[in-house]
DNA sequence: ATAAACTCTAGTATATAGATAGGGTTTATG
DNA sequence: CATAAACCCTATCTATATACTAGAGTTTAT
């Protein structure tokens, strides 16, 4: 899975909104101002995701976009696969499962993009917006913080290989 | 990261020189006729995989390829990156972690790109090509096949909002 | 000498990425 | 009800990447 320029704008747009949850409709210039993104490219990605009943959209003046559902239940991997499609290095989970079903002499490889695809999918799909945004959002209720993914304020620099990529 | 077909066809002749290690030298020919590839893009490949010394040449008549190392230290992760790039989802692991410094507003997107790339990283820098040539012999776990989705013939199937990605 | 085989530089067709342009439609508001 | 604000939608453009193909050049076994 590789997340292109416009998928990372969604993410930023998605959480821009999210920021602003229950604050009515913003104009895709405000975001656009906000997150530094070109707006008539930004007019796309909404129009996307409103296709996709991620975000509902007011039209007219006064209009703007806002979240359909609250921060806590958009997960960043409907946001990637929506934009820049399956989680998996190599084609999709359902084609992979099929590989290693069919294809003998390369299973084992198969196998391996399976699991990377399962390790990006088990993390994007329990990180929500909510969990990404800085907030003090006019959210009502505070959300709970699990003990086991611990706010981790420092990167994570000691990694398994040396290597950057 | 995503895996192109020619990095899939680099993991696919790696693994056939695998198999073949310590046989001498095997003709570009032999590699695309077993692995079913593209002979004349195999070749551009194979000289890539030379220049970053992961395959030994032999020129002239009776020549071919011959990994440079045993099937056991030439990692999964290496002909990857070298062929696709870095692991990681977006840029490298060296900009994620500049970005987690710097650009706090988006700190926690990036932390969990660096997850993902972590995550990535791990499994296929422990994974060797003896590991997956291994003909059923180093299995880690067993895939159990349900009846209905049995025999599936591969359309290569645009991304909606699917559950298989 | 010759043929087998790798080496290397180009070229080509198609798709994707990353936008920009501009007219159409809807709606608040005075 | 006129108008401007704002989303809606389709089209187009340029650059780059992808997936190959072609062919001349070089090396070496026999």
């Amino acid at each position: 899975m590789k997340i292109s320029q416009k998928g990372l704008y969604a993410l930023q747009a998605m959480m821009m909104l999210a920021r602003h949850h229950n604050q009515g409709a913003i104009r895709i210039r405000d975001i656009a101002y906000e997150e530094v993104l070109p707006e008539k490219f930004l007019e796309l990605i909404l129009l996307e995701l409103k296709n996709a009943r991620m975000v509902d959209s007011v039209r007219g003046a006064k209009g703007g976009y806002q979240l359909r559902r609250p921060p806590s239940e958009i997960r960043l991997s409907e946001i990637i696969r929506l934009v820049d499609g399956p989680l998996a290095p190599f084609g999709d989970a359902e084609q992979l499962r099929s590989l290693i079903d069919r294809d003998a002499s390369h299973r084992s490889l198969y196998k391996v993009f399976l699991q990377v695809r399962d390790a990006a999918a088990k993390i994007l799909e329990s990180t929500t917006l909510a969990d990404i945004i800085g907030y003090e959002s006019v959210e009502p209720r505070r959300r709970k913080k699990k003990k086991h993914e611990a706010s981790r304020v420092l990167p994570m620099v000691a990694h398994s290989g040396a290597k950057n990529d």
